[in-house]
DNA sequence: GCAAAAGTGTTATCCCTACACCCATGA
DNA sequence: TCATGGGTGTAGGGATAACACTTTTGC
């Protein structure tokens, strides 16, 4: 019992919701709780804030060594403090929202501890603490911003077809969008950049590569 | 030093921006510190959580116990951990922001400990801590969800007329509008409800008064 | 030649914007 | 009668939504 203050302080976690698609699925990535509480029940990745670190760096952290997940979108989402949130004491949690390529969503081998998986959005199981609210918050959030800036594109890899992107904001929207009308509508916000390339695919007319203008930034649209 | 931990814990804190509109300025309400850090700077109204409330109900309580504010709009607006955000140790602030109706804003007699004053945004003082950045973004929050929900009602009182709701949306949007499209735009919105009186004043025709159809609520539009 | 996705335009509708004049009142 | 804000409608332009066929490829 090291730590002193003249009056209580709650702990204060980071946790991070991360997003990919995988088999044209949305899904997010649990770790299985090996401690008590909730031993055996999957939650989302995170843990407690160390002093000499901020908040994202906390949420990068954490990823890193919970996941091997490091190079990712990350942005604040919500911050969680019900009373009872944690048996073991007060729990003040920082939520943020990531997204990662699919083709840069590894899994730790599984013979690593603590055991993740990546989770249908659509069919979660029970999770630990309010882990459930937290991912449909973040869910809310990714369905809203699609619709106003370019964050879909974290989502892909650094080059891709209009036909891959419709199907990511299909994907997130869970709808089906008109094809003519969504290619229209994306090349006219002045985010993609053909590349020159076109990806070859067995039995199809090949397809223009297109990449983000700027890669690195989400921006707001319209 | 009575509060003991395993290991190092932040402190915790909830910091206000309350909104009001007065003498046709958008303003914001500020305390000044008295004790250190930054005494005799201006500072948003907050405090420390206690382990016992929730987020929410802390930024409520620092509010009462400091400008005697009690009935008011409340959201939470992010979550601020900079390192070096406070000098004495390292704390965490949940910031929220808040509106109040010009007629619910009276201030602290003048001879209460700490002063308390309502600031135009314009023209704010040097402030504590990170509060500037904190106000900023409040701002650009209210004038974002000006445009897509119902929180402007939150800054009139029960019953109003459309000239004054077309005035707060002016000062919040900073720039005049046409006042035929207003009024087409807010009634077409479902969110008013003629309460079929009148309010008179000198040399002028009677206007309509308008009532929110749910007063307790921010709705979202489009 | 066939399956499978790529690629491409036009039309109707809705919404937003711009814009100017009369009305009701109290002094 | 005058000053002051209250109250009202229309027309044009831009964005959105609906909709179907041809192209290119690998097998």
């Amino acid at each position: 019992m090291a730590y002193c203050y003249t009056f209580p302080h709650p702990a204060v976690t980071t946790d991070i919701v991360v997003f990919t698609i995988i088999d044209d699925r949305l899904k997010v990535l649990l770790v299985e709780r090996v401690t008590p509480p909730f031993q055996g029940h999957w939650a989302l990745p995170g843990g407690f804030l160390q002093l000499h670190e901020n908040l994202d760096g906390c949420a990068r952290r954490e990823l890193a060594e919970k996941t091997d997940l490091t190079d990712l979108y990350l942005e604040q989402l919500y911050t969680f403090g019900r009373i009872d949130r944690d048996p073991r004491e007060r729990v003040i949690t920082v939520a943020y929202m990531a997204l990662v390529r699919a083709c840069n969503a590894p899994l730790r081998p599984d013979s690593g501890e603590p055991r993740t998986c990546w989770f249908p959005v659509k069919t979660l199981p029970r999770l630990a603490f309010d882990h459930q609210e937290i991912i449909q918050l973040a869910h809310q959030r990714l369905l809203a911003k699609s619709r106003y800036s370019t964050i879909a594109l974290q989502l892909l890899p650094a080059q891709f077809t209009l036909g891959e992107l419709q199907k990511v904001y299909e994907i997130i929207q869970d709808e089906t969008l008109d094809k003519r009308n969504f290619r229209k509508w994306v090349l006219s916000i002045q985010c993609l950049r053909e590349t020159g390339e076109v990806r070859r695919k067995a039995g199809r007319r090949p397809a223009k590569l297109y990449e983000p203008q700027r890669r690195e930034t989400v921006e707001f649209i319209r």
